[in-house]
DNA sequence: TAGGCCATCTGGTCCT
DNA sequence: AGGACCAGATGGCCTA
C-alpha cells in the first residue's frame, strides 16, 4: 500500500500540472493512464524482448516456479491489465451502486438530495421487508408505531429521525419526492390503508438499538408507507421502480419466527416459494391485478406478465 | 478536527 | 489467461 501512496502522490503532481483534468472522469483516466508502474514493475527491467528468457544467473537456485524476468512486453501486459481490472471494477462498483439507488427508491423515505448510506439503505430494506411481512402475514391492526418501530430498529438516530419525518409529513410531500420526476399522481386519499401491527418482542440487531422514544413521534400517518405497491394496485401508471423485477416471493414466509413471534433474522430467508408454480389465482374485485394466492399480495397485471411470463395469470 | 461515508486502486482467490 | 468478486488501504469530502 506504500506503493498506492507514492503513486497517488505523484499522480497527484502529475495531475495538478494539467488544467484540463478536473472532471472525474478524466482523472480516473489519467490515473489509470499514470498507474502503470506498481508493484510488478519494481522488478528488473532489461529491456529485452524476449519474455521467455530464463535466470541462468550463478545465484543459488530457488524452489517453486520460476520468474521471469520483467522485460518491456510483459510490463507492459501488467499495466494494460491493470488499467483494464481497475475499468472494471470501477463498472462493478458502480453497477452495485445503481442497484442501491433502485433499492433507496423503493424504501419507505427517499430523496435525492439526502441520500441514505449504503449500510443504512440496507438496514432499512431488511426492517422494510420485514415490516411488510408482518402486516401482511398478520393482518393485524393496530397503531402505527410499531410500524414505524420496526422500520427504525437497528437504524442510527439521523436516518430513523429521517423515516419518522418522512412517515409524518404524510402522503403529498413524500410522493411527489419520489416521483418528482412523473407526471401523474395517483389520489393519494385511497392508499390510506391502516397500518396495523402490534410489534412483537423486536430482534436485537447486533447493531444496536433504536428505541421508539427517540423518535419525537407525532401522530403517526402511515399512508405513505405503502406507496410503492398501493399505487400499482391503484392503477397508477407510474410505477415507482422500473428496473427489473425480482423472482416473485412469499412475504409471509420469508421469516421464521423466534419463540416470542419477532422473527429471526438470522434465519429467516430461506424463501417459501420464490417461484410458485400453484396457487396463481383469481383476484377478489381488483380489476386487472394481479394475486398470489398465499400472500395477499397484490401487483399489477404487466408486471405479474413480466415476472411469470410462463404462468397462466388469471384476471377478472 | 475527528469521524463517517465514499470512490478508487490494488492484490489475492476462485472460476471458466 | 482473463474476468468476477472480495477485502484492505488510502485519500477526499462533509458534518458535527
Amino acid at each position: 500500500m506504500s506503493e498506492m501512496v507514492s503513486v497517488h502522490g505523484w499522480m497527484d503532481e502529475a495531475l495538478s500540472s494539467q488544467d484540463e483534468m478536473k472532471e472525474n472522469s478524466q482523472r480516473q483516466s489519467a490515473y489509470d493512464m499514470l498507474s502503470g508502474l506498481s508493484h510488478e514493475e519494481h522488478g528488473s527491467i532489461d529491456g529485452e524482448e524476449d519474455e521467455e528468457e530464463e535466470d541462468d544467473g550463478e545465484k543459488p537456485k530457488k524452489r517453486g516456479p520460476k520468474k521471469k524476468k520483467m522485460t518491456k512486453a510483459r510490463l507492459e501486459r501488467f499495466r494494460v491489465r491493470r488499467v483494464k481490472a481497475n475499468a472494471r471494477e470501477r463498472t462493478r462498483m458502480h453497477g452495485l451502486n445503481d442497484a442501491l439507488d433502485n433499492l433507496r427508491r423503493v424504501m419507505p423515505c427517499y430523496s435525492k438530495t439526502q441520500k441514505l448510506s449504503k449500510i443504512e439503505t440496507l438496514r432499512l430494506a431488511r426492517n422494510y421487508i420485514w415490516a411488510l411481512s408482518e402486516v401482511l402475514d398478520r393482518g393485524q391492526t393496530a397503531d402505527g408505531k410499531g410500524f414505524l418501530e420496526m422500520l427504525c430498529k437497528g437504524l442510527s438516530q439521523p436516518t430513523s429521525n429521517l423515516v419518522a419525518g418522512c412517515l409524518q409529513l404524510g402522503p403529498q410531500p413524500m410522493f411527489l419526492e419520489k416521483h418528482e420526476d412523473k407526471s401523474s399522481i395517483c389520489d393519494s386519499s385511497l392508499t390510506s390503508h391502516a397500518y396495523s401491527y402490534q410489534s412483537p418482542g423486536l430482534p436485537s440487531p447486533p447493531y444496536g438499538n433504536i428505541e421508539a422514544h427517540h423518535l419525537h413521534l407525532k401522530a403517526p400517518t402511515f399512508k405513505t408507507v405503502v406507496d410503492p405497491m398501493v399505487n400499482h394496485t391503484l392503477n397508477c401508471t407510474t410505477p415507482p421502480y422500473d428496473g427489473a423485477l425480482t423472482p416473485p416471493l412469499s412475504i409471509s414466509g420469508n421469516f421464521s419466527l423466534k419463540q416470542d413471534g419477532s422473527p429471526d433474522l438470522d434465519k429467516s430467508y430461506a424463501f417459501r416459494s420464490h417461484y410458485p408454480t400453484l396457487g396463481l389465482s383469481g383476484s377478489h374485485g381488483h380489476g386487472s391485478h394481479f394475486q398470489t394466492a398465499v400472500p395477499r399480495y397484490e401487483i399489477p397485471i404487466d408486471m405479474a406478465y413480466e415476472a411469470y411470463p410462463h404462468h397462466t395469470i388469471f384476471t377478472e
